[in-house]
DNA sequence: TAAATAGTGTCTATGAGACATTATGTA
DNA sequence: TACATAATGTCTCATAGACACTATTTA
């Protein structure tokens, strides 16, 4: 019996993107119009596709990604952060049938986050503060999935660059400081904050940019991340 | 057209299993015994073991991964550190049939390395030396994959507790430092290592064990590293 | 006793956090 | 002008690194 003929399991790929609007931390679900899990949330997804010939295998796994991500919110992979995030593959997660979904995380700026819900095909997808999923029943193990996005998001904040995907692309030292508080759920000082980012400034990483806040009081600089080459 | 009745991947699952001998890090390696890449040196690693049923969908993706350490290595998954590392999924990474791997690196402390060979049921498995696997052809992208090892266990070193993974259970600071030596490839300097330790045998994470090295001059402290549980 | 390494002490630079102060815009 | 917030400054403390020094064991 060759590898070939052992039993396979589906493949999927679901994606856990995430935003930041309103000051609240969302996640987009959908709401499932097919059993299992019918009239459910769930993480946007999908099937990898698999062709069935050695010279066409089909697309690649981050292409299969991109690909949803694209169908289900309209966002080019260019304009969004997408990394893999893990592979949960327990036994029994989808009653139908064995699969195993490789998960990927999306960061969405808030400024497209608007957009999404007009370019995906998926009538029924909304955007939902992930701090109260847990009233809600979701699909699948979707909430495990989000825990663990959730939890690499905050971790990766501090070392990373990955809060300038959740800012729109000119902002304020003060909207990135939001950023943080909302996602690591503490405040943080105005003053010692703008001093993590004053080497970047210095550097050029962080350049002025064009634009201003309707404020109260003294408006912010507005600057731009120049990702680095 | 049900999601049952697309194509689907083969998984498997593969290992990359890590320890330190002779002051060199070295990494796991099975010899191929059928195509494709008959003959080189691939990580091991199998396929995971899907039910037909629904009832039965098989085993979990972490068995699966723990089932192959201890076919191949002979070593149970309460002895070794194993963490899902990634999945490698492009198209054409295996020439037969589309495959999607989940990759798991373990930890193997030096102890253990040497009952190895015994344990499993392949008989053609070396432990090689990281740095010299440049100049060897390994099997499909198993290369990059112990790259992605490295580097993750890289990045953890200093945030987590891995590094006692890669001593034996009783061990010195001297050892531990050069275990950090290894990974890293800087020397540390002696006097500032033993401090960054000095809190956790305070704590009592680190305790004083029995035990004593053969040394051409002042023995080191032997300790344990107590788990918190 | 000599050699070697374990382990401690000291100094400095750096960065984080608490908090005060100044600057600059809006209403 | 009053107010609010941006932005800067100051102080303290914890930590990392460079490096000198002491302690202890082996040969």
């Amino acid at each position: 019996m060759s590898a070939r003929d052992y039993p396979r399991p589906s493949v999927s790929v679901d994606l856990v993107v995430l935003t930041i609007v309103d000051a609240q931390l969302r996640v987009l679900l959908v709401k499932r119009k097919v059993y299992p899990f019918k009239g459910s949330w769930a993480l946007p997804g999908g099937f990898v596709r698999v062709g069935e010939l050695p010279d066409d295998q089909g697309e690649d796994l981050d292409a299969a990604a991109k690909r949803e991500l694209e169908e289900e919110t309209g966002l080019g992979p260019d304009r969004v952060y997408l990394e893999q995030l893990f592979t949960f593959g327990k036994a029994g997660r989808d009653p139908r049938m064995r699969v195993i979904t490789v998960a990927y995380y999306a960061l969405v700026r808030p400024d497209l986050a608007p957009l999404v819900r007009a370019g995906g095909d998926v009538s029924d997808a909304e955007w939902f503060e992930v701090s109260t999923l847990k009233k809600m029943e979701l699909a699948f193990d979707h909430r495990e999935i989000i825990e663990v996005a959730v939890d690499r998001v905050r971790g990766k904040l501090d070392y990373s660059d990955i809060a300038f995907e959740l800012v729109p692309m000119t902002f304020t030292i003060p909207e990135l400081r939001h950023v943080y508080a909302i996602v690591t759920g503490k405040e943080m000082d105005p003053g010692n904050f703008r001093r993590r980012f004053n080497r970047m400034i210095e550097n050029g990483v962080l350049e002025k940019a064009p634009g201003k806040r309707i404020t109260v009081s003294k408006p912010a600089t507005v600057y731009r991340f120049k990702r680095l080459a």
